[in-house]
DNA sequence: CACTTTGATCGTATATTCACGATATGCGAT
DNA sequence: ATCGCATATCGTGAATATACGATCAAAGTG
């Protein structure tokens, strides 16, 4: 791209680059599937999700490029499941950022007309 | 679009658009930074991220489409500030999502070769 | 009132995403 | 070897996103 994004610093760029995994409702329901049913093939998801087979695996590509899905190829199907500690690692880092974020100051006091 | 993003239910499909306002790190930055000086920063964001003006006002666009920053005109110049209690709601919002996928199952016990 | 300052919006170029049909691949069964 | 199933990948089209220069609108200043 003519991307500026990469003249953001890392911890920045990198939890967009995974927040941009959870941007769409169908890897959403990815990974909520994956959870429910801890192992879980390919299959089922093509059958729980209005999308074409090959759109299922397009998006499971993104989760597994974002670290937060492993996939193994096991005989004619294949097995995708959780990266339970990637999934955490992400949540600790949106946690820190919104801890940031919501604790630095108290609100808008200084200029009330303002906000 | 085609989007198919419309067929899944409405928590997914929330919390995904969310999601996608975080998913630029000039996003994540403004966000910072509006935290950072609580009080409602306004242009100088310009100076601070490495971006045109005219690309900044378009990513704030997409903040307070989300909810997550509100902006008032005031006078010459605008004034942005955080809206906490969205984020805080996003934050609840993710934290559950994340609680339900990780909770859910010990680990991959039924298939060991699996994952 | 002209002039500057500040920010929003428009137009546009390019990159990326989303979605899918078609096709390829890998493997077990016949 | 061949067939068929389950997925992956390719190619493509349409929609969005990113970025910016140029321009417009509002308001304070001389």
């Amino acid at each position: 791209m003519l991307t500026k994004a990469d003249l953001f610093p890392d911890t920045l760029a990198s939890l967009a680059e995974q927040a941009k995994a959870l941007s769409h409702p169908a890897r959403l329901a990815i990974i909520e599937h994956l959870a429910a049913r801890d192992t879980c093939l390919c299959g089922d998801l093509v059958d729980t999700l209005p999308l074409a087979q090959a759109t299922v695996s397009q998006h499971l590509k993104v989760l597994k490029a974002a670290g937060l899905v492993k996939g193994e190829v096991d005989g004619p199907r294949s097995c995708y499941c959780l990266d339970r500690d990637a999934l955490a690692g992400l949540h600790e880092a949106l946690q820190a950022f919104f801890h940031g974020a919501l604790a630095e100051a108290p609100a808008c006091i200084p200029d009330p007309d303002c906000c």
